[in-house]
DNA sequence: ATTGAATTGAGAATGTATTATCATTAAATC
DNA sequence: GATTTAATGATAATACATTCTCAATTCAAT
């Protein structure tokens, strides 16, 4: 059982993603984080990710047909919007409630997920 | 512009979407369509899928974190249900309505994907 | 400051879905 | 039946996100 060190690039990755609301890719991560960690591998950044992730503190986001992104585990039950425009996600706190009764007769539905598409406020404007 | 074929094999493609429920993978379909189009190879199973869907035929099925999968063309608005157990996904015609109030304000919502997971029927018998 | 081990960076390697290549096969027309 | 050419099969090639490899670093406890 290796001892977690705390390292700059680790902070660099955690920061980037406290600092963004809006959930990253991989690569955006990477991006972010090379201002806090010069030089920051791509690998290093997915190391990081595994670590937060394992701990409980970093949760994927996938939507469909689109590249899995990272946020800060918020701990409450909540959905994504996805502008096509510039294709940042945001979250949605909103939900429809009970989506049992759609399905059909003799299943059984444990969650869901709902995204949203359409224009963001700065695409708009 | 070239004359499009009526193959043994793309009659074979459409036959198996036709036949099954469910929204297939392509190595699904590359399956379903052996017995009526013996050593297909998976490459004409995606020119068939290509053609089919450049025709409106079927479309793609993306759902989060998962392979596309491809159905007929239904023609009406509707989500699907992924069973977490043998992971075959359903069809579902009901909708939770609109949803554009979810998102943030000065956000435009102009389409949604809804996905309900949980168990099938059969999984459950 | 020294040192042992965890961490890193660069790039190779992996896994998966899909497309391209090209010689061969087989629809559709004559 | 002969001919034209789209379609096919096998496989190499792409595109990607992600993981692995390994020598070089650097954290953290002494």
């Amino acid at each position: 059982m290796p001892t977690e060190r705390r390292t700059r690039q680790r902070q660099a990755v955690r920061r980037a993603l406290e600092t963004t609301r809006t959930p990253m890719r991989a690569h955006d991560i990477h991006v972010a984080a090379a201002p806090g960690a010069p030089g920051i591998g791509l690998a290093t950044v997915y190391r990081a990710l595994k670590s937060l992730i394992e701990s409980g503190d970093v949760v994927t986001v996938d939507l469909p047909g689109d590249t899995p992104r990272y946020e800060l585990a918020k701990g409450h039950h909540h959905h994504h919007f996805r502008c096509r425009s510039c294709s940042r996600v945001f979250e949605v706190d909103g939900c429809p409630g009970d989506l049992a009764a759609l399905a059909p007769r003799g299943f059984t539905v444990d969650g869901h997920e709902v995204v949203l598409y359409g224009r963001c406020a700065a695409c708009l404007s």
